[in-house]
Order: structure tokens, then sequence, then C-alpha cells
DNA sequence: TTGTTGACGCTCA
DNA sequence: CTGAGCGCCAACA
């Protein structure tokens, strides 16, 4: 169960108004290989406690990919938006300035 | 137990 | 630019 933990470890970390991609979570915690496992681990996120801000990870290229996978008062466009991250198309604009990397800034 | 799937990422044509 | 294919690995039918 050490694997969940770390992802969720990780995304708890993240500063409001940032984003990180499954990628860098996924070499921060060793392997850059299982990234598709740190999706799968945030479908568990939102059965934990404290809540697990999710939609602050986006994918490489900054697209919401994981988006169909909120409930509807929990989109990511709207809680990004609220943190003041500007989202349009499904697609976090200039994704460069708000990515925050585990790897160096953890 | 085996086969498929997927909130990824990378490479090649 | 688009599409196809591959590696990876846990969950699930």
């Amino acid at each position: 169960m050490g694997f969940n933990e770390d992802v969720f470890d990780v995304v708890r970390n993240i500063p409001d108004g940032r984003v990180t991609s499954y990628g860098a979570i996924a070499k921060c915690l060793g392997d850059v290989r299982s990234s598709r496992r740190v999706g799968w681990a945030l479908n568990q996120s939102f059965k934990v406690s404290p809540l697990v801000p999710a939609h602050r990870v986006v994918n490489r290229l900054g697209m919401l990919s994981g988006a169909i996978h909120f409930p509807p008062q929990r989109s990511m466009e709207d809680e990004l938006a609220k943190e003041g991250v500007i989202v349009k198309d499904g697609q976090v604009v200039t994704f460069d300035r708000y990515f925050w990397d585990p790897m160096t800034e953890l």
C-alpha cells in the first residue's frame, strides 16, 4: 500500500495554483515508467482522507486527461480556475509557468 | 489463470 | 501534424 500513499503525499504537497504531471510524480517515486499507476492511485484518492488535490495533476502536456473521472462538483477545471490556473479547452494554459516538479521542489 | 484495460510517456513512420 | 506501437503494472472480468 506504499505506492498510493506516496502518490497522495506528493500530490498533497503541491502548492495552490501549481500543477504537476503523472510522469513527474512517477519519476519522483523512483520509476517514471510506472506513470500509469499514478493515475490509478489517484483514482483511489477520492475515498481517502484528507482529500488529495488530484485536480492539480495533469498529463505532461497539461491536458486534463482525468477530468472525466471527477464528480461534477469537483471538476478539475473549476478547482484549478479557483486557484488561479487558467484552463482552456481542457488544457492548462502556459503550463510551464504552473508546473511544479516534486523532484526539485520537494 | 489469462486477457484486457487504462487519469501515461516516449519513439518512430 | 496524426497515428500506431511499445513498455510498464495494478485492477478487474
